[in-house]
RNA sequence: GCCAGAAUAGCUCAGGGGUAGAGCAACUCUCUCGUAAAGAGUAGGUCGUCGGUUCGAUUCCGACUUUUGGCUCCA
């Protein structure tokens, strides 16, 4: 402890002193409770209990008091260092601690880390006594359930989450980070803004896009085919559902059976709700034969696809069982590779860039333990990745053995608005299903060879990416994105028809406009819009009449002038065109 | 799927063994207004679904559905 500590691993030491602290609150409570494991997380820490009964949340009231006592009374952290004999006897009524007992390798030294009457196995460092624990700094957040060690077969715990902080103000400001990650919470915008819902009687993880949300998606959309063309894309559909055959080739109905829908039963064949449109896509190539000349091909599809994820896993928008995925395949020469993963690199940045996110990470997953496919084709696309990433200077991490039993990839991350991390972009190898399907070209040797195959999605799914994005914003969105652009408010009754005019002449140039012509008062309308979160505002009286110049009210709620309206039409355009972020 | 919560008007929520209430939204009327809430009135609910206990259940109990926070999973 003589060493001077980082601000985070002082933060990391007593989030693990305080879960001990913790354990000793719950075993005064219930005695016969058995411990778990207890370590320091992100923003706090946890500990994982067997309780003699269900906890309920006044449980935690009386487990803070009690942690709050442990602390003010100064126990010291005392370290020992047993034999495994010594610590099987002192813990030979805690099944778990004698579990993690036997998981320690034969040459690491087993230590105790006692405070006051209690004492955890636990490799430590720990704050030398509670008094440097702090009773205003942490708070029990949650009951959680966790299957000990992770493993779904194994026996259900306890976990109390608990959050803490070097001091009280600390604290007050990750709660404040809480409201307002809650406050952005897309499900909640997606009902305030009316953009999307998902029904009890007509499914879960299934989504109902309304008008304006459809409208932010379709704008999405087309911004996405038009820049998919100017790279050299194809679009491709592909239908819904496909007979088993089809999975049975791909291998989906061994490996994924339980991810699919239950099959149709059709003409005494058995249809699935394709989990993937890869297939779709490998029976256009193979229905011709394909010369070295064709390749490169680049088949895109927004293909919507069904996946059964289990019914505690669903998450808003987030996650659902009904998804579009912005697809592409590519089909390439061993010659074609490298850059064509380099330009599938720039294309996904350039798409990212488009939305507003700037901070992005790759992650590059290589070769795991059990794979198909010849190694040095995984050495070869491993490298056209990694090159790719250096080229574009991204900073990146490798997962090694992270991969798919059937290609490598890499992944994306960006960072939104609130620091926090979203996995969109992925770009993969596939050489499971060139095999399975037989792919075939003819290269200028008059050879048959594999072409490689590259799947890779650059938004993810419109669904998760319009979650994302919902986030990130907060529900403003810039202009190119607003589901309405402009609202135009007009003072009184004697200028409604100036204003549908207007709003007229703004929708013949592509702008989303309306008119708010209703009897509401004008403040009334200005919160209106206001709180959907229309980015401009044309407030329109006898002056604006008059002048023919309009002040604008930004969302913001700054007022600008931009002069008349051809001034106003131009600006916008401008601001719409190029993606600006800011109004 | 597993653990623990939750489900009351379109939304946000209060209530509680004797069949329900607020604010906002909606609708009607009045006000015609200069940059975030004008006034009055009306209507709106099998209290998620199905069972059980009870003279009586929206309230208590159980199952189911959906949902929230976790765990697991995520081609």
């Amino acid at each position: 402890m003589a060493e001077k500590l980082s601000a985070d691993e002082k933060l990391k030491l007593m989030r693990h002193s305080m879960a001990h602290v913790m354990a000793e609150a719950v075993l005064e409570m219930f005695p016969t409770a058995q411990i778990a494991i207890g370590p320091a997380i992100d923003n706090g820490f946890y500990y994982d209990f067997e309780l003699p009964r269900q906890l309920v949340a006044e449980d935690l009231e009386t487990v803070t008091e009690k942690m709050k006592e442990i602390i003010k009374s100064d126990r010291t952290f005392v370290r020992t260092e047993v034999s495994r004999e010594e610590a099987r006897e002192k813990f030979k009524d805690q099944k778990y601690k004698l579990e993690l007992l036997d998981s320690i390798p034969e040459d690491e030294t087993v230590t105790l880390y006692s405070q006051g009457i209690f004492t955890d196995l636990c490799r430590g460092p720990h704050v030398e006594s509670t008094k440097q624990l702090r009773t205003d700094s942490f708070k029990l957040m949650s009951i959680a359930g966790a299957y000990w060690r992770g493993k779904e077969t194994n026996p259900m715990l306890t976990r109390i989450y608990a959050t803490a902080w070097e001091n009280k103000k600390d604290l007050r400001l990750y709660i404040e980070k809480l409201a307002d990650i809650e406050k952005r919470d897309h499900r909640r915008l997606g009902k305030e803004l009316d953009l999307f819902s998902m029904h009890e009687e007509a499914g879960p993880g299934l989504v109902y896009w309304h008008p304006k949300g459809a409208r932010i998606r379709q704008v999405i959309e087309d911004f996405w085919r038009s820049e998919h063309y100017k790279n050299g894309y194809e679009m491709v559909y592909t239908p819904h559902v496909g007979k088993s055959w089809l999975w049975e080739t791909s291998g989906h109905l061994d490996f994924y059976h339980d991810g699919m829908y239950p099959p149709m039963v059709m003409d005494k064949a058995d249809y699935y709700a394709k989990p993937m449109n890869c297939p779709f896509h490998i029976m256009i190539y193979n229905n011709s034969k394909h010369s070295y000349k064709e390749l490169p091909f680049r088949w895109a599809e927004l293909g919507t696809v069904y996946r059964y994820e289990k019914a505690g896993a669903l998450h808003g928008l987030l996650r659902v069982r009904g998804f579009t995925q912005d697809d592409a395949h590519l089909f390439v020469t061993p010659e074609q590779m490298d850059e064509e993963i380099l330009k599938v690199l720039k294309f996904s940045l350039k798409m990212l860039h488009s939305f507003g996110f700037q901070e992005i990470k790759a992650y590059l997953s290589t070769r795991p333990e059990k794979a198909v496919g010849e190694l040095a084709k995984w050495d070869a696309a491993t490298e056209a990745l990694r090159k790719a990433i250096e080229a574009e200077g991204l900073d990146y991490d490798v997962d090694e053995g992270g991969g798919a039993f059937y290609g490598p990839k890499i992944d994306l991350k960006i960072k939104d608005a609130i620091g926090r991390q979203w996995q969109l972009s992925t770009v993969q190898f596939d050489f499971n299903l060139p095999e399975r399907f037989n792919m075939t070209f003819t290269d200028r040797d008059g050879l048959e060879k594999r072409p490689y195959m590259i799947h890779r999605a650059l938004l993810g799914s419109i669904e998760r990416f319009f979650g994302v994005l919902l986030e990130h914003y907060a529900g403003a969105f810039p202009a190119w994105l607003a589901p309405e652009q402009v609202k135009i408010i007009p003072v009184g009754d004697n200028c409604f028809d100036y204003c549908k005019e207007l709003e007229d002449k703004l929708r013949m140039e592509d702008f989303r406009v309306s008119a708010d012509v209703s009897s509401d008062h004008m403040k009334v309308k200005i919160k209106n819009a206001q709180k959907d979160k229309v980015p401009y505002m044309l407030v329109v009286g006898e002056k604006e009449m008059e002048s023919g110049e309009f002040s604008v009210r930004l969302r913001t709620g700054k007022q600008q002038q931009w002069g008349d309206y051809d001034a106003f039409v131009k600006k916008l355009h401008s601001i719409v065109n190029s993606h600006q972020i800011e109004l």
